[in-house]
DNA sequence: GCCTCGCCGTACACTGGTGTATGGTAAGTC
DNA sequence: GACTTACCATACACCAGTGTACGGCGAGGC
């Protein structure tokens, strides 16, 4: 796991890769291009094709990290068992995709879904995330007292209502994020 | 409404549009543009620039469509009033989002949604649009003899089953829709 | 104190897209 | 049958981005 140092003179690859996705959660995969991220680093391109063979390459590093970093998050969380399984479930509602760096992570995961679409590497990936994530709702529905078939059932729709209110353009956040918790995590 | 004929010799601007679509559900806004277009549609662009006066008229027109058609099916939904609430919650739930007609649209709904984070026009349609699918789905549900509450709390959940049976992708589709019916439509 | 090596800048050729100006053409209009 | 009109082709200047070849330069190893 190398650090990103950005104070530092010289860039890694990771700066690439994180710019990279910045770009993306705007305009999508095609928006990432070189030469404008290379102008948002302060360098040249000639800095981007050190450390990439070409654009191809860093689509793959954004893809491999997406992936770490969307499994780890899932992992650490299941780590940490600390608190009940019921208010994780809460949090996950209510918690994001409000702060502005959620909904970074909002617009990655739409453009990543939309990349997958014509992209088989993105497809397979998306995928297994997908596998990974509804398990794990899957679990914690388990452990908070659902049963086998309640939290199959309910797995993927508490799912879908994390990726709806991030796409989704409501008015009363709060609210719905309410009746949501009262749905899914209601006996 | 002109009528779009495509055995005619000569395009409309419709057709225009219709293509533009097509290049958006596989590579969002960004993938329209006009000199593929042109190819796809065996013309010059000299055509194009006819019809529109830049790019930007096309992306007003596409999101015009896109906004009409919207209302439009669900209007039209309402209208025939013939089968009961219920079983038109449980088609909505089941039917789509498996034929390629059906992908095409979903990639629109992403590519839309994700050109609105950057696009207030688009942002302001979205936004729009959302309010009168859920709605719609309320009206559904209280039809099919929920409370208003429950009506209200459910629509929305609803609408994100829906948008994210287009989103993620799963290996069987038809148990997770016959889970779905389950919780929402189920006492 | 040279020399390698990691990192970046520069310059070039190339591709693909935009917008515009202008010309051509077939079908209707009177 | 001249004349308009709707539609499309052609040619031009322009811009943004890619990839590549090569040159420069500072920091450490020895």
């Amino acid at each position: 796991m190398s650090v990103t140092h950005s104070s530092s003179a010289n860039l890694g690859a990771d700066d690439w890769v994180e710019a990279a996705f910045d770009a993306m959660a705007e305009g999508g995969i095609d928006a990432v291009r070189i030469e404008p991220l290379a102008k948002q680093l302060g360098v040249t391109r000639g800095s981007f094709y050190w450390h990439f063979a070409d654009r191809d390459r860093l689509y793959l590093a954004m893809l491999r990290k997406w992936r770490e970093r969307a499994s780890y998050m899932v992992y650490a969380r299941m780590e940490r068992e600390a608190e009940p399984a019921g208010v994780r479930l809460e949090r996950l509602l209510a918690l994001p995709y409000a702060s502005p760096r959620s909904t970074r992570a909002a617009a990655i995961e739409l453009s990543i879904r939309l990349w997958a679409r014509r992209d088989r590497r993105a497809a397979r990936v998306v995928k297994l995330i997908d596998r990974v994530r509804i398990d794990y709702f899957q679990k914690l529905m388990r452990q908070h007292g659902l049963s086998e078939e309640d939290s199959r059932k309910r797995a993927f729709l508490f799912y879908a209502a994390l990726l709806a209110e991030a796409v989704i353009v409501i008015d009363d956040r709060e609210k719905t994020s309410r009746d949501l918790q009262d749905i899914l995590l209601g006996s």
